[in-house]
DNA sequence: TTGCTCCTCACGTCACGTGAGGTGGC
DNA sequence: TTGCTCCTCACGTCACGTGAGGTGGC
């Protein structure tokens, strides 16, 4: 028998890309469950695997508990129809939130963009002008 | 004398589209600080222009307490050098960001078509071939 | 008396970050 | 004995949401 490949906390954080805290968050809330070596956890192929699939929701978008629900439907019924149309709407409604987000950004780089504008013409007026404040002289924001 | 235009803190919330309890919020953190009519706050024209600028950060993407700073040296120094080459500094970094979120967003967006593409497609073929499920068999994800 | 608006705590949310304090094996 | 990695609480973060329980004026 082949021994299967395990890994320590550390070793899955830093190949995934993530904390220790992270994978200790996501066994509290039952993402995860790696086997015990004494009070050590240990990480199989399998768990990886889940992990992988958590890290991909997130990239996503998508909240760990729906996460969860996502995942524990393919566990059950991998495959099946109900376990497909489900995801498929999550998908959908994912798709129209980042699309949303995805305009709210442009309208703030926009506005960023005019911000800069005027920020850079008020410090150029100043160099030409520097006894230019006095008071009682008035300024639009 | 024309007597000055309030607001209670509903009126208030309403024409901006907030709730009571986010003034209530900026006003915790030292963002906003109306007067009191009793225990009641009473909003004059300085309290919405504030609010307003608040606003417009947080559209920005900025944090609460980045605005609070920004809003505060331009109290003390309206149109100085100092406040301005501030706050272009925080402008570039800021856009930065949002760029960088509106590239995760692209690549989300672009991998969230391709799970719709590929659930599609697995429901497709469960149509076509209802009896297709059977223990044993192994399914990709 | 009933509604309405206002008020002040103060805990909850979300996905972890960040110590504090302790253990086991080289 | 010193380091290193691991462990378990448990409070902190951010921008509010959400009751709970109470007040004032029509």
């Amino acid at each position: 028998m082949t021994s299967e490949r395990t890994w320590t906390i550390a070793e899955l954080a830093d190949e995934l890309g993530v904390t220790h805290r992270t994978l200790r968050h996501y066994e509290q809330l039952g993402l995860l469950s790696p086997e015990r070596r004494g009070p050590q956890r240990v990480y199989r192929r399998g768990d990886r695997v889940r992990l992988e699939l958590i890290l991909r929701g997130r990239r996503l978008g998508f909240g760990l508990a729906e996460i969860g629900r996502i995942i524990g439907m393919y566990d059950e019924q991998p495959g099946e129809v109900g376990q497909l149309r489900y995801l498929l709407q999550r998908v959908a409604e994912q798709r129209a939130q980042l699309q949303q987000r995805r305009h709210d950004i442009d309208a703030a780089l926009a506005e960023l963009v005019e911000v800069e504008r005027r920020c850079l013409a008020d410090l150029r007026q100043l160099a030409g002008e520097p006894a230019a404040r006095q008071p009682g002289q008035e300024r639009d924001r």
